[in-house]
Formats: structure tokens, C-alpha cells, sequence
DNA sequence: AGTCAAACCTGGGCGC
DNA sequence: TGCGCCCAGGTTTGAC
């Protein structure tokens, strides 16, 4: 599940090796995955073009290439893109095969079908509905306690839908809002618009250092992630709460509950994540 | 406008 | 051993 850490983490291991690469062919293996191009137009406006930059935005990687446009991947639940420096054979869940300067390949893998590759110019990368609704990169200076204070209160959700749902803050999923909202000792069910400053200040300082520990770890492999080289991360160790319902929490003992909420798999600490307002402590 | 649930997908784990 | 069921979840879409 990439989530910020993991595809920061993906986009660093691939970008010394794509950088300066000149594309030499395209393999489309299963069309539904390119949201906004065909096949046809991805080979004809990809080939013979050169990689100058990879770059993020929450958890899009964008592929910048010569003469002005971006390919853009989102790798949703289990996609994988893959350096190799050799090339390396088509697996049932090959999805689109980048040819690179022979005999080096790009592959996006996704065994589920859900990642999302678009072509656009690069003008208007960020203007794809999903980048044009993101919140500010939490751990870029536009991301500050006054302004995730400002934007919780418009919002009487569970303040983990509304972590969740990007606009507030980009890059975070469900592992990352879970084990943040543990660090900042905050209850997941709690209306966003019902934290005290003190809180804020507490979630803010705990999603970034969530996900720059994470980053620290090479990001979090529960099933499918792994970084462009297929090497799995470590974070998976360090976790505090996600996936580990019936477990006593790391901090006092209690037995984590577990609870569905927006629709996703929850976990927290009964006793260090009190669904009370009052009880600061 | 804000909130919510369904849909998209497939493999792994489980109970019977 | 094998079948069927449920679950994992980021984002988009449509309904309320």
C-alpha cells in the first residue's frame, strides 16, 4: 500500500537510474490501467524521448520527459515500477513495459490493476483532478499546525476520514493516519473540528515524524511494496498500531481494538487514544 | 457543500 | 483437498 514514505522512497531509487535515459519502445499489456491516452498515442509520443526528472506529488509519481510532457503513476494498492538494468521477462502482472536505453527496462507491475498511468503536458500535471484536490506535502514548509488547525475545523468527520481524504494533507493513507493518530494520542473516531490546538500541534508534529521515520526505513512492505529496485522496506517493524489489533500497545500494555471506520480497517489504543475531548493528558 | 458507500480488481487466508 | 467467502484499500463516482 505506497503511501508517501513508499513512494518517495520508490521515486529515489528509481531516479539516478532513469534520469538522462532515453526511451526506445513501449509495451502496453493491459490498456485499462492508461486512464487518459491509448496505447497507440503512449508508443508514438513516448518513444524516442529522454527522461529529465522524477519527481512526487502526495502519492503520484511524475515522469518528466523531453519536449515538455509527464507521465504520471499512481500505484494505488500493489504497483510496482521496476528499474532493471538488463531487462527482464514479462510476468502475468506485467502491466506496461518501458524500453529504456537497451538493455535497461521500466515496468510497472500491479497485480490488481488499479494503478493509474496518465500522459499529460507539463503544464497541466497539476491539473489532474486528483493533484489538483491535494492537500500541501506535510513535510514541505507549505504544511503548518496554523493551517491544519484552520483546515480541521471546517470538518465535523472522524478526523481519520478526513486524514485520509487528501485535501487536508497529501500523501497519507491508512497505515500512516493510524500509527500518526497513536503518536499524537488522539482517538480516531474524534470530529476533526473538535481538536484542541494543543492536539493539532501534537498531530502535526506526529505526521511528519511518522513518515520521516518511515522514509528513514525505506518505507512500509505489508504485502506488495517494494522500492524500484524490489526490495521491501522496513517500517513494517516499527509500526505501533496498524495491523496489530489484539496486540498490547507498545506504550501501556492495553489490548489495541480494532473498528471499521470511513469504511477502512482501524487501529488504536483504547487507553492512550481516549475518545474524549476532555481527557488531554 | 459535505458526507457516505459502492465500484474497481485479484490473491491470500480462513472455515467447512 | 477443494470450494466459497471475506478481506485488503486509494481514488473516483454517484447518491443523499
Amino acid at each position: 500500500m505506497p503511501e508517501l514514505p513508499e513512494v518517495e522512497t520508490v521515486r529515489r531509487t528509481l531516479l539516478p537510474h532513469l534520469v538522462g535515459q532515453m526511451i526506445t519502445g513501449v509495451e502496453v499489456l493491459r490498456s485499462t490501467q492508461l486512464k487518459n491516452v491509448s496505447p497507440e498515442v503512449l508508443k508514438e509520443k513516448l518513444t524516442g524521448k529522454e527522461i529529465r526528472d522524477v519527481g512526487r506529488r502526495g502519492k503520484y509519481l511524475l515522469i518528466y520527459l523531453s519536449q515538455g510532457e509527464v507521465l504520471v503513476v499512481h500505484l494505488r494498492m500493489t504497483g510496482r515500477l521496476l528499474f532493471y538494468a538488463e531487462g527482464h521477462e514479462v510476468t502475468p502482472h506485467t502491466r506496461l513495459l518501458i524500453e529504456l536505453i537497451p538493455p535497461a527496462e521500466l515496468h510497472l507491475h500491479d497485480v490488481r490493476s488499479f494503478a493509474m498511468v496518465f500522459l499529460l503536458p507539463k503544464a497541466e500535471e497539476c491539473s489532474l483532478p486528483g493533484i489538483a484536490a491535494l492537500g500541501p506535502e506535510p513535510l514541505s514548509a507549505d504544511f503548518t499546525p496554523a493551517g491544519l488547525a484552520a483546515a480541521l475545523a471546517r470538518h465535523r468527520s472522524p478526523i481519520k476520514n478526513i486524514l485520509l481524504g487528501q485535501r487536508v494533507v497529501a500523501g497519507l493513507g491508512n497505515i500512516y493516519v493510524d500509527e500518526a493518530l497513536f503518536r499524537a494520542g488522539i482517538n480516531p473516531l474524534r470530529s476533526a473540528n473538535s481538536l484542541t490546538a494543543a492536539e493539532v500541534g501534537r498531530l502535526f508534529q506526529a505526521i511528519r515524524t511518522v513518515l520521516a521515520d518511515a522514509l528513514g526505513s525505506g518505507g512500509t512492505s505489508i504485502r506488495d511494496y517494494v522500492n524500484g529496485h524490489g526490495v521491501p522496506g522496513a517500517f513494517q517493524q516499527k509500526l505501533a498500531v496498524y495491523g496489530r489489533k489484539g496486540h498490547p500497545c507498545r506504550r501501556c500494555g492495553t489490548t489495541l481494538v480494532g473498528e471499521r471506520i470511513g469504511g477502512r480497517s482501524t487501529v488504536y489504543c483504547p487507553l492512550c487514544q481516549p475518545n474524549s475531548a476532555k481527557s488531554v493528558k
